[in-house]
DNA sequence: ACCCTCAATTAGCCTTGTCTAATTCTCAAT
DNA sequence: ATTGAGAATTAGACAAGGCTAATTGAGGGT
């Protein structure tokens, strides 16, 4: 018998501006599974060009492409995607509104996770991928004052502000084009997963990290000089990495 | 086409010990509906007494009888429950590790709502009642460390420890029972939603607070001066509120 | 123009959690 | 001992998300 009190009423069911907060941008009430989807097809969308396939995004979510084609005609129905028969999707205004809105949840929560929570950098991407579901925007915001509203996320990701528009970003490099000999600061982390992050982890390399370029080899292997010694990358992680020019001295413009 | 980054793995069919963390305690892997209704179990379990009827549970998680009637048989087939037939349920060992489970990430969230985020103390239940099932234990301990593994919320309510036992809480009587003139503090409101609260917010009485009895009448409308100012509750209100002797000066025992 | 391959869609089935309608128990009151 | 009311369970459906197998469409190569 113990303690006991908090009851509950049932929700679930939940997620998109459900009951909770404030009258939320989108179709009212989107599923997880659908958020999922959305922010899928905004990823694909952003770093290839054109209609994001069928099987795209199966690979991407781990499913069927059956079980894609008959999401997407749910997803076209509430106005979220723009569909052409066996040619793919594209977000449409308020799909990818309701895209830059998890996303801002997801990075929001990264960020709070390192930084008020004392997690590893590198160990925070699937909690947030499970909570932006969860956290209503009221939370969100409040997290987001509790910070300061950080302009990017740990890995170096912008984040959305609450009217979801990005802050402009800083122009960058990947590492695996940069000059040998150069001094550079890490920016961003591209990452799937927390697979590379670990990686990048270990190697002691992460954003603000300030990095010489010691060496660019043919197949595109980088050397760099990290404050923890001297680490090779291979071109696939060098790839991933955004950097700039290091600060000259007092924030001199480049 | 804006910035991006930041994938998915398809997660959800998440919940209980999933992939994240430990090993949880339980039978892997429960879904949310699952955990809400050992909650519900538990927490009628806790204030009545012998077995949980299915009309007691349609009631609190606001679905049917023949919906709670089928759910009962799968958390019976998975160890949860000891059923009878016609005769309601209670809670298995195992089932209680659940339920225990769930509300110390309950009041922990809702503690770390109030004290780190800024809610307001009688907003927070249900923020707290969604998040409950997706938070890991990771998550939940890193929240209990931060706020120095607090023994109650901020409702009073009791706080599990990490190995689920409930910490030694201190006597109290129901407001209603209180002698006239008594100087008493607020050690707990019992609650099954945000209404309650609110309306003690609103009256001024929280935990923490010391309240004189000023007078009890014939039907058990209590009125009590708060630092704020005289107040009337009803009967079915100081019933739930929980108090004790205020400290005698320097924590003198009674 | 024709074909072949691979992507996409359709068909049909499954599980979870819910519902309504119908049926079956239980138990207290006669 | 009966019986009737109310509680619980069974039966049958449905929506959401998935899956496999079968079918259809799109396009490049010849
Ligand atoms: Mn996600
Ligand atoms: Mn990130
Ligand atoms: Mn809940
Ligand atoms: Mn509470």
């Amino acid at each position: 018998m113990v303690a006991a009190s908090d009851d509950d009423s049932p929700d679930d069911g939940h997620t998109r501006s459900d009951k909770g907060s404030q009258p939320n941008v989108s179709t009212g009430m989107l599923s997880a599974v659908m958020e999922d989807y959305i922010k899928t097809i905004y990823a694909i969308e952003s770093d290839s060009d054109g209609r994001v396939s069928t099987s795209a995004l199966a690979d991407h979510l781990e499913v069927t492409a059956p079980t894609v084609s008959s999401m997407l005609k749910k997803l076209e129905e509430r106005g979220l995607v723009d569909r052409e028969e066996y040619k793919g999707v594209t977000l449409t205004e308020e799909g990818e509104l309701v895209a830059l809105e998890i996303i801002r949840h997801h990075r929001l929560l990264e960020a709070f996770l390192t930084e008020q929570l004392d997690y590893d950098w590198a160990d925070i991407h699937d909690e947030a991928d499970r909570l932006e579901h969860h956290v209503s925007e009221e939370l969100t915001d409040r997290i987001a004052e509790a910070l300061g509203n950080p302009p990017v996320d740990p890995h170096g990701d912008p984040i959305p502000d609450a009217d979801l528009s990005f802050p402009k970003e800083s122009e960058t490099i990947r590492l695996a084009d940069a000059d040998e000999g150069g001094r550079v600061t890490v920016r961003r982390i591209r990452h799937q997963g927390d697979a590379e992050l670990r990686y990048l982890a270990d190697a002691g390399v992460r954003p603000e990290v300030e990095l010489t370029v010691v060496d660019v080899a043919p197949f595109g292997m980088v050397t760099v000089e990290t404050p923890a010694g001297e680490q090779s990358l291979p071109e696939e992680i060098a790839q991933l990495i955004e950097v700039a020019p290091a600060a000259a001295a007092d924030g001199v413009e480049v």
